[in-house]
DNA sequence: GAGTGGTCTAGACCACTCA
DNA sequence: GAGTGGTCTAGACCACTCA
């Protein structure tokens, strides 16, 4: 992605004030995620510039991934629904050929107190009240992935344990189509750890079986963060995959 | 990075005919690392297009870190040599505050034969011969990181103990200078694993600590593979870090 | 003040999609 | 064939660097 800071002199760009008038539009949802934006001599006329200039703010949303550019068709909200992959930031890969099919099990979903350390996270208040969600992932049918969820209480009040399966356990399209709210980044924080008891069970492994933890932190509009998520993962015949450019 | 793929047609824009003469020349060398490259207006009169079709071309070397733009100045071939941080692709964050300064220490070099695996990685013939570094990284002075690195013959093979030293074992920047090979782009594959013996006693642990290890391999222009690396870092206190968009 | 990259325009034309 | 995004041009002007 470029980046352009702002200059000391105060000097901001056309197009960029037009890329902001544009997400302002995105956030507050005058279009909805799937659905075409204006063209983008429409775009032109009602902010009155250049379609150049309208061009070069959408150009910088599409490397953002907030909308989606379809030569022919139009620009198009970013979605995660009817995406092709259901889990979409999901990094890990079997060691042998592609991931096929991931499967998603629900192991329980509980209201909880959000401790500290969660809430800070999370920008809410420590000790409010908000949602833990446990499952498994399972490429090909096998339980190779251990996840806790949590929520913050807003805007995630009115959940229901069927909320999450009526989804597929596909969590991010789950809160974009019933809480309105998209996932635009995660940040993780991978480990190594020697972890005992139940999640190691889960996995069907022994005690003592490395894995590797993985706490994310997902942003929505505005980097506002909204979920957090650490992952137990049994890299015995799979890795988490990266690439640095 | 904007993806723009060859259509059915066989249709490739002028823009990316001229990305495709710019990048040959800076990978014969025409221009050194850390040196300007011709002005846009220079470039457009030599490839006889306007100034724009260039901007265009240069823009996605730039997104590629192929060169570096600075306004007012000029653009440059992007280079490791000068940079300000000592381990560029380094992923790896003290989970409290940043990564300040980072130590290397060379624990042996040796001339080995490569195995089928790390040949077939290399793109070169099992069995021909290459280096095999091992190294120690600290931080703030205390080794995390083990390393192994392979190299194969071919362009390293006048290579000796005190080019890595002269380089303060800052590989890449001493394949830039030395061989003039540029680390371009680098892929990684973490697991979580438990070793025993030489790699846990340099690391001043117990057997039985779980390490992440990140296998890498390092590309060049052309997406040639020209380094393996295997780490195994202790992330007791540090984490591999990562962003997803 | 000369030279660099960065922005912006207006207009032409192209590739692609869909009815 | 109408409409979309994608390319390309020529030209004006701006922000920034450096002598």
């Amino acid at each position: 992605m470029e980046l352009i800071t702002e200059t000391s002199t105060g000097y901001v760009p056309l197009y960029r004030q037009i890329k902001r008038l544009i997400t302002d539009a995105l956030v507050t949802g005058e279009w909805a995620p799937g659905q075409p934006i204006p063209s983008e001599i429409e775009l032109a006329q009602r902010f009155k510039v250049s379609q150049g200039t309208v061009r070069k703010a959408i150009s910088e949303l599409a490397s953002q991934k907030l909308v989606v550019r379809h030569q022919g068709k139009g620009t198009f909200v970013a979605s995660h629904l009817n995406e092709p992959t259901k889990f979409p930031f999901l990094r890990l890969s079997p060691d042998k050929g592609p991931l096929v099919d991931v499967e998603a099990d629900l192991i329980d979903f509980w209201r909880i107190k959000l401790d500290e350390e969660s809430a800070a996270n999370l920008s809410a208040v420590a000790g409010s009240t908000g949602w833990l969600i446990r499952r498994i992932l399972a490429p090909e049918g096998v339980g190779i992935i251990y996840e806790e969820i949590r929520l913050p209480g807003q805007p995630f009040d009115f959940m229901e344990e069927k909320t999450i399966l009526n989804h597929n356990c596909m969590l991010y399209s789950m809160y974009e189509a019933e809480f309105g709210i998209r996932i635009l980044r995660v940040e993780e924080r991978v480990k190594a750890v020697l972890v005992e008891g139940e999640i190691v069970d889960r996995l069907g492994l022994l005690d003592g079986s490395p894995l590797l933890r993985v706490d994310r932190v997902a942003y929505t509009y505005g980097d506002q963060p909204v979920e957090l998520r650490r992952s137990y993962c049994n890299t015995s015949n799979h890795h988490y995959q990266n690439q640095i450019i």
